[in-house]
DNA sequence: TTATTACATTAGAATCCTTATAAATAGTGT
DNA sequence: ACACTATTTATAAGGATTCTAATGTAATAA
């Protein structure tokens, strides 16, 4: 569906030097279809059959290649494993404590918080990040019972 | 320090059933002390002296049942171990890139954040997390040379 | 006190996620 | 098509965390 942004996005690896493989272009395209936030695993898992022989240290490649270059980025939530997100344009998550469900929402991003912490620490701020946790509608649901 | 603290959290933990022993109450003491946000690696080798025969399960399953009891928060930062904080005080962290330093810094909480993301994704938020990246000034002055 | 029970600790193995290695393969510009 | 070099692959290695089974220890009841 969104093939301009696959395009823009192969034209942006083309762009620094980054060869077009089809197991990296499996991958972007994976990432830019799913809503979801996948991990590595199931990035891989989902391309096994289209690539029988991919190796799973070729998705872990790919996606600091992708990382690197600013294509997407990688979440560190509490549970064991990274997920990747390649929604780039400004937004935060809410994460489902009981089922793991990450959703999008947007806010205007947080540039007094920065400024201030600036001031306050002499750091030289580069990014910040934010999160909100609680339990999604089906979790409420299901635990009413 | 903050004998009050520990005397609290041990009591909560009686409260709940958890029995207070030797090992279990040096961790917790550590944490309330620590004013960084130490590993779970970092606690074992902090207390590998006075507990030379504590295994490092015993510092997970410590601070397993800190965690499930509400006494601590896990926090997973880009690096490859949590970090162990006592959520008491309402306050920020800011992190230098460069160096792993972490800083505390106030601002007031995001509470419109919270409702925000609770009227749009119809969640039951429980709480928020936030962080800024950045450079510190030491790592400032060493890049400069 | 003693026996019982349930919870904790220990050491080490196991597991999971991720990265490193080295040889083979395959894009890309000329 | 050639040469250059990035990329893939399979596997090993690494680190963090959890699991297991045996042992130890605190609380409780008889």
């Amino acid at each position: 569906m969104p093939d301009h942004r696959l395009q823009e996005a192969i034209d942006t690896l083309k762009g620094s030097g980054v060869r077009i493989t089809p197991q990296r272009h499996a991958v972007l395209e994976y990432l830019l279809n799913s809503m979801t936030h996948p991990t590595a695993d199931e990035i891989y898992k989902a391309l096994e059959s289209k690539f029988p022989n991919m190796s799973v240290a070729t998705v872990y490649n790919n996606l600091r290649v992708f990382r690197e270059i600013g294509l997407v980025r990688e979440l560190t939530y509490g549970d064991s494993s990274s997920r990747f997100d390649c929604n780039t344009t400004d937004h935060y998550h809410i994460i489902c404590e009981s089922c793991g469900k990450i959703v999008d929402f947007h806010y205007p991003s947080l540039n007094e918080v920065e400024s201030l912490a600036e001031q306050v620490t002499g750091f030289d701020v580069s990014h910040h990040r934010m999160e909100v946790y609680g339990t999604c509608s089906d979790c409420q649901k299901e635990n009413a019972h």
